[in-house]
DNA sequence: CTCCGGATTCGT
DNA sequence: CGAATCCGGAGT
């Protein structure tokens, strides 16, 4: 069963956006994405994640990317996902409350993000796969562990880390123009019919996607 | 404890 | 296409 993929909110989202409205001019001013936001059907996140602009406060430095592909890993079943060992100290993280990164190193090598999602005892978070460079990029934000290299993300510093503290946050952004794709997920041959689900999305014709998913 | 292999990347 | 390189999870 799929998800619709308009690229809408599900709804009005107050927190999301905040506006000053003066006599003669209306200024928009970014905010960070409230908790509310994460606490969703992790699909419906993982869509409306595309063009949100993540970022690292990095020892006073500002790292930010525009995420252009995601990931939806959702439930206990889902074979593909970390969380198919129920709550082991790796994925832990994953049945906790959303809004909050889950970090994790793979093959001895990359690090790879991820932001928790939906209800507090439900395991699924969104994996943030490719970005855009935005400011401070000390790499190639095109993959996942190229991501973190390049806004300095690490496991150690990063896992279990809150996303509406004041070092690592995703920022709301107007709705993308370009259409959202989506295909199936990366790398997930071993979850049998799992690794058909649809469930990655990109924004279309993005140089750093890693690859189209159509 | 050992064994298997991975939500990747990079160079050949 | 395969090595790199650490560690999670399962089995003994």
């Amino acid at each position: 069963m799929d998800v619709d993929v308009d690229g809408s909110l599900a709804g009005p989202d107050p927190d999301a956006l905040a506006t000053t409205t003066t006599s003669k001019t209306t200024t928009t001013t970014t905010m960070k994405l409230p908790r509310h936001f994460y606490e969703r059907d992790t699909r419906i996140v993982a869509r409306d994640l595309l063009g949100k602009i993540l970022v690292h406060v990095d020892g006073g430095v500002r790292r930010a990317a525009r995420i252009v592909e995601t990931e939806a890993y959702h439930g206990p079943g889902d074979l593909a996902s970390h969380a198919r060992f129920g709550p082991t100290r790796r994925a832990a993280v994953m049945f906790g409350g959303p809004g909050v990164a889950y970090v994790y190193l793979i093959y001895g090598r990359s690090h790879c993000m991820n932001v928790v999602t939906g209800a507090a005892g439900f395991p699924a978070a969104v994996l943030l796969r490719a970005g855009e460079p935005v400011e401070g990029c000390l790499h190639s934000t095109r993959g996942p562990g190229n991501l973190c290299r390049a806004l300095a993300i690490r496991r150690e510093h990063d896992d279990g880390r809150d996303l509406l503290g004041d070092d690592l946050f995703i920022e709301d952004a107007p709705r993308p123009a370009e259409p959202i794709v989506r295909g199936p997920r990366v790398n997930v041959r071993y979850a049998g019919s799992w690794a058909e689900k649809p469930w990655r999305y990109a924004l279309a014709g993005s140089p750093w996607v890693t690859r189209p998913p159509v």
